[in-house]
DNA sequence: CTGCGAATTATACGATTGAACAATAAATCA
DNA sequence: TGATTTATTGTTCAATCGTATAATTCGCAG
């Protein structure tokens, strides 16, 4: 035969471009189909390249799906972190209250972070490693809470606020799937303040109104270059 | 050929209880893999049955999950129930209690259980039955909580106890979640004890002591044949 | 400008999936 | 008992999955 003559043209492209690229693919089709949507040949076309690269870069696929729900899983604690920490550090009160309302609104609270995280999640039951990802990132981030909870202007007591930070992080959890998977279900920022009104009663704290109001979003954030 | 001579004997059931039974592998091989081991085949052979007998009894595989996932989240709502219906109608905090308490022991908070609900749950997110199946047992569940909230003996007010169960709610579920997919990193319950402190600090009740203590499992309970 | 290594494509393979369908045996009823 | 219904089996099919591998082409070193 004379050969087929036409090969698609192609760009060589760094590593960290093309995992980055590739993990972003897996992500956003697990958003929008769940994780069977997420096959060899549909990342590849989303990434914008055949399947076969898929294996020069990743071992396997289970460990591009390992790379992907560590990704998701962090970027959610680093966003709230961030909102914590862009508030004085003499105001504990405050900073707890900016972290607990960054979790309910873009870019952590949307149908689709919701949607991507409940497809991971069941995967965990088999895979191992899937697991300990699992495991650490919900311990971090609960660790970051208790921090918060810890640095509250009351009496010491390290037992109560691992209780504290262990039911705090409940809530917000519960809320923030029941927010994203049922958003018709709740009007705008009612979620927020429940969770605020919530977190104040069990920690007998009570945050300033403006706590309430916070509805910024820093996902459009550029990063450097 | 001379013919294969040996075909499988069998019995047969009335459509009941061959439903229920190949409901209940459906669910049981869910529990053990996830949702991509329950294929038609390990059903049927979970079962006792050939894998042509599936779809004899349902349309497709997509009904038989549907019955499935409508069957484990309306059982939970009926065991808290049923464990809140125990008590006198005459003390709406002891039912409460016991409602609350119900889904942090077996037969609810399981890791098995837990690991359903989440392999259910992805599934919701493109299947519109699913997703009004969820909606369903969630607002019911929520329904139930709400009507055990306002029978509270303090001045009325829906709007409160609307956010009050939504808040509680979500802190159940997000306990429970934790507790059965993390079951190591609690004590024996601790994370009982947890969601009944957090719900009474955020309704203003303080529960009796004996409900912190019960521990009573109804799962082994015969149903009449 | 030329050759070489590596990034990328293209194709193929074996396994598994949900579904379809004809063959058969168990239960029912006359 | 004998005829009939239908619950159940056994087999096949097309589609799709993750993986493997050979064939190419891009980009850089010399």
């Amino acid at each position: 035969m004379p050969a087929s003559a036409l090969r698609r043209p192609y760009r060589r492209e760094g590593e960290e471009k093309r995992r980055d690229d590739l993990i972003a693919a897996a992500m956003a089709l697990v958003a929008e189909g769940g994780t069977e949507a997420a096959t060899v040949r549909a990342i590849a076309a989303r990434a914008g390249v055949t399947p076969g690269l898929i294996r020069h870069y990743f071992q396997s696929k289970e460990e591009l799906t390992h790379a992907a729900y560590r990704h998701v899983m962090e970027s959610m604690t680093q966003e709230a972190l961030r909102a914590s920490e862009s508030l004085p550090e003499d105001d504990p009160v405050a900073r707890l209250a900016a972290f607990i309302a960054a979790n309910f609104r873009p870019p952590v609270m949307t149908p689709a972070v919701v949607g991507v995280w409940a497809s991971y999640m069941h995967l965990g039951r088999n895979d191992p490693v899937m697991h300990a990802i699992h495991e650490a990132t919900y311990l971090g981030y609960r660790d970051r809470l208790q921090d918060l909870i810890a640095a509250l202007p009351r009496p010491a007591d390290p037992a109560r606020d691992r209780r504290q930070a262990i039911a705090c992080n409940a809530l917000i959890d519960g809320l923030w799937i029941e927010g994203g998977s049922l958003p018709n279900s709740f009007a705008t920022g009612e979620v927020q303040r429940i969770a605020l009104d919530g977190i104040g009663a069990m920690l007998g704290v009570r945050f300033p109104a403006s706590a309430y109001s916070d509805t910024s979003d820093t996902s459009d954030r550029k990063t450097a270059p």
